[in-house]
DNA sequence: TTGCTTACATACAAATATGAATGTATATTA
DNA sequence: TAATATACATTCATATTTGTATGTAAGCAA
């Protein structure tokens, strides 16, 4: 089989991101060879390098088709406009992506791949900047959430709602990573429920 | 120089560890060749082949160098016989660590190595498993240290020792992830202890 | 239908890495 | 002081990986 249409080559594609993710998962990022990924998508290295011209260009490619849906999922999520109380949208947010990780083995593996899979060295540490920059959105939006809390008199006085976005942003960022590294759910996966109503509970009023 | 004393060849040694950590820093773990590590400590591959059978012996030696003393020093800080306040002595706990951060380079470095510069997968996830087992440890003293701050009437009404545990060392953990990527310091180094801080606060009633 | 392009496969050259084997001069020990 | 073990350096054989270059059959446009 020598020439493929352009929906097949489409399909060629995906089936090479998919297969990098396995390998990638399996093998971490940077001891994956493109041969190694050819082979697990059924093709050979020329196909790889046809699509993608290098495993640097493969991986964001990877990383993007889950994270940006996720990002404009967030974004959705912690709309200010939405007339819920605030902190049960916080809580919505946080329960939310968790159900993301659980319901979707793309996103799963894309996040245990960014979190213990990948050196953040060279070219990968502009990445890194990225996902700071993320955090830096997702924790202006908590603050201006905590603030409309504040106003409805729903936290415990005195509570400073920039504090408290950071600490839930730490807290949420402590969580994936432990829920990641958690494989066999024993510690973390089966009480991410309570531990976020746990943690909301903490400030409420 | 063919054959060294004794204590030079430890000489040696310490100076290989120090050169692999700096080179894991900078190139990642798995892009570390021995060559790298034998040339940044200025001796050959011999040399390193002679001291660490691989590369992962070696990792595991400069990471144990840095950590077995931190446990230590954890386990130190967290004993139930001190004679402070509970909430106080977690405060304590938490930003010793981080001073401990501060104050050493090697401990820094390595923490950002195992951090953002290391993919977990065969050899490795072994470490995952040891890292997982410490934080088991810690979660529960910190829930025994909220427990005898409960007894003392230091927390608010209906907080549990335990879920104040777990969402603590989530927090504390989001923490080092965020302070060891956050590598300017603009966004979280600076803040620290106004964090931890305040997360404390949260907690007293 | 012809001719150009596409979607790959195959082949090639260069670089890099590893572990072990071997060499060797000096510490150390008996 | 002779024998041996140590602390390396040097060499070697063997993989692996990468990017590119080239080949090729089939799709597609004119």
């Amino acid at each position: 089989m020598v020439r493929q249409t352009k929906e097949n080559a489409e399909l060629t594609r995906q089936r090479i991101i998919d297969a990098a993710r396995q390998v990638f998962l399996a093998r971490g990022v940077s001891r994956t060879s493109m041969e190694q990924i050819a082979t697990a998508a059924g093709v050979t290295r020329g196909a790889v390098y046809w699509h993608f011209s290098n495993k640097t260009e493969l991986f964001s490619v990877m990383r993007e088709q889950v994270f940006l849906p996720l990002i404009d999922r967030m974004d959705d999520n912690l709309q200010l406009e939405n007339n819920e109380d605030p902190l049960t949208q916080i809580e919505n947010f946080l329960n939310g992506t968790i159900q993301a990780l659980n319901e979707s083995s793309a996103t799963r593996e894309t996040y245990e791949i960014m979190m213990i899979k990948c050196e953040y060295v060279e070219e990968f540490s502009e990445v890194l900047r990225q996902i700071l920059n993320n955090c830096d959105g997702i924790i202006q939006k908590l603050e201006q959430l905590y603030q409309r809390a504040k106003n409805k008199r729903q936290l415990r006085a005195s509570q400073d709602p920039e504090q408290l976005a950071l600490d839930t942003h730490l807290f949420f960022s402590g969580l994936l990573h432990m829920w990641v590294k958690d494989i066999d759910g024993s510690h973390f996966r089966k009480r991410t429920h309570s531990l976020i109503a746990n943690h909301i509970d903490l400030r409420r009023n």
